[in-house]
DNA sequence: TTCGTAAATGTTATATTATAACATAACATT
DNA sequence: AATGTTATGTTATAATATAACATTTACGAA
């Protein structure tokens, strides 16, 4: 394991569980992607929405709609909580952005290209949280709603437990 | 039961997605079972909590906490929200009530013997819901959990969609 | 270019959901 | 009754989110 992450990196302290161990070189194309995808909508990337979408992003884990008010006062000064909630509306309907209802809490995308209830493993101890795909998850769904008659339209999935590094 | 059942039936415009039709009875049903529970775990399900757990179940919806105070004020007048949030703290303790993330309110859950994270139904129009069994959907996300080497300690699943009637 | 419009943002106020902190009351055991 | 524990009362405030209206900005059509 120490020896493990010792040959993968020097740099960096250690790998970690959601694979990436760059963030920086996320957070930067996470924005590129979505400018090129807001630009092929047709959609209106602002600055603002930019910086949002930024802030959440540079955030190691999911983060408060008013933690990023936060810092957006402490750059204009002029930000409000509508300010806020616009732009994550905004991020949000374009798919760049994720809400975690058990968190009241804020994520990126890194799939944005498709449309897509996020699905998340959220650890209570250290607060980071990943998207993971659905596999089976789902279909069993569907399934199980199917015997019901209903007709699911949008999902919320999100487990808490521990992450590898905190267990 | 079963006599009861088929009696009030034909009585009754249509049968509910939910499956239950006397809602009345299920209420009844529920609040005998949670009494039994807590004396056998020997924990106190107070007048309070009692009258709490009832107004859940008499909520055909997911009732939010401030309906509940609002309910509670005009019976006795003295009701604040800890008065409220602290009932509603036992009861989810208990495992006789579940709270839906996405719609900030509770229902009331009909297997409260063996502790689990429910799996609900929403419906967008009616705004009914319904508890459903996990089936493959437990396993899926405990499969796609641990290939992450995550350890799930609790589930929110919520879809939201059209029931049967409202489609 | 200039105007008109729609979209985005600013601004003020308030709604909704939830908890902190401390006081009092009820209950259970001795 | 004395004691400790659990539950509730009470006051205040924190945290999250939206309503409503004013102003500015971007962008296309005339």
């Amino acid at each position: 394991m120490t020896k493990k992450a010792a040959t993968k990196k020097s740099l960096t302290a250690k790998k970690h569980w959601r694979g990436s161990h760059d963030h920086e070189a996320c957070v930067v194309a996470a924005m590129s992607a979505a400018s090129s995808l807001c630009d092929k909508r047709r959609v209106r990337l602002t600055a603002l929405r930019q910086r949002v979408l930024e802030l959440i992003w540079s955030s190691h884990k999911p983060i408060g709609a008013y933690a990023i008010l936060d810092i957006l006062k402490s750059e204009h000064g002029s930000a409000q909580p509508p300010t806020v909630y616009r732009a994550l509306d905004f991020l949000r309907e374009q798919g760049l952005v994720h809400r975690i209802e058990s968190l009241n809490a804020f994520i990126g995308c890194a799939e944005p290209d498709h449309s897509h209830s996020g699905m998340f493993l959220i650890c209570d101890r250290c607060g980071d949280a990943v998207e993971m795909a659905g596999a089976g998850i789902d279909t069993a769904m569907r399934n199980s709603a199917k015997s019901r008659g209903f007709q699911i339209q949008s999902r919320t999935i999100e487990a808490s437990g521990l992450c590898p590094g905190c267990q």
